[in-house]
DNA sequence: ATTGTGTGTCAACAGGTGTTGGCATACGGT
DNA sequence: ACCGTATGCCAACACCTGTTGACACACAAT
């Protein structure tokens, strides 16, 4: 959606919107929103400030590029009921380690309402469509999905922005068995009294 | 620990001391550190931004005061081990419910890191103190705090930050037989496979 | 009445912010 | 070779930030 309607020609300027975007979303991440400063990103991209307003029109406008991001979860149709949780954690512990962006929309919807905006969106809309491929009540669905959600980005919350040592040391892959239940639970399970 | 050992007599000032720090925790809640500006602070609180500086030293100095914050965890000792869930996370939603400072402190800790360094101290001692005093093995005890702590958090975020509709529109009272299984694993249950 | 100190207001500083317009240069098509 | 356009840098703008110092007033003690 990028690259593919902009023009038909590669720009020759591509190689420097690349940089751009890609200091961006580390600043992003590192500092959030307002600490973030357009000098600084620039500044990393080792080009000038105004290059970055006539490329992405504004300081939003950057963080909207640099903020676009997809899930890619997977079609939970055909997963056996029981391995839904697992399958879950294992894909979100998978999609943070590999890609920034996520960290730098968590950072910035704590103050900025145009990311929290987008933080609704992806975590409403898209893992909602997943949830709802389960099966469950479709009356139910946006609940378990917001509930999914509250583990899924408490975790995110622990352990890459405010880093509590516990959540930080502990490998992904023995996360694992502590949260895959919690999510199967949130999935196709029933509150308890 | 803020009125008693300062002075005997009580000062003149103490109601402007107190009107700044509630417009303070109020302004630190609703945009986070960077974007709660002293002066912001000041025109709520109806006096002069120089005021802050002299009663408060700095910015930072101010947040530390407007984010004094003591999670009052009950004493889980003698609490019936099955029903240790449902005490935690009822106490945590009247805790957040009552009181904005840790929405404060939760917002301003995904950017500020004296604010994110208050809150591992929050939920790593205070918490892994209460989580002690369960009974588990005392070497599992720091990972279990980390883990209450992402469910907690994660619903506090998903909840008072981001507002994810489907968790705003829950009440409490229905998130209790959701939430409380989770914590009561964390606490007392042992990982799957 | 006269000090001295606590309380409050005003104006200003120095630095950083997003953003803008002008000007040089290098490229690609003719 | 030429020309239009894309790319880049520079300087500046208007505004906002935390912070500071000088000055006015009110109160309590002498």
């Amino acid at each position: 959606m990028t690259a593919s309607a902009e023009s038909r020609h590669p720009r020759r300027s591509d190689a420097t919107r690349a940089t751009i975007l890609r200091a961006a979303r580390e600043r992003f991440a590192a500092d959030g929103y307002e600490r973030a400063t357009i000098r600084a990103i620039a500044a990393d991209a080792q080009i000038d400030p105004s290059m970055v307003m006539r490329y992405y029109g504004s300081k939003e406008g950057l963080f909207a590029a640099a903020a676009e991001f997809d899930l890619r979860l997977p079609d939970l149709t055909g997963v056996p009921p029981a391995r839904l949780g697992e399958m879950l954690i294992r894909h979100f512990l998978a999609r943070w380690e590999g890609d920034e962006t996520l960290v730098a929309l968590l950072r910035a919807a704590s103050t900025n309402p145009g990311a929290a905006e987008r933080m609704r969106g992806i975590f409403v809309d898209q893992l909602a469509a997943a949830v709802a491929a389960v099966g469950t009540d479709p009356a139910t669905t946006a609940r378990r999905a917001g509930l999914v959600a509250s583990q899924i980005l408490g975790l995110a919350f622990t352990r890459y922005i405010v880093r509590l040592p516990p959540v930080v040391d502990t490998p992904a892959e023995e996360l694992v068995p502590w949260i895959a239940p919690t999510l199967q639970r949130y999935l196709t399970g029933v509150p308890e009294d």
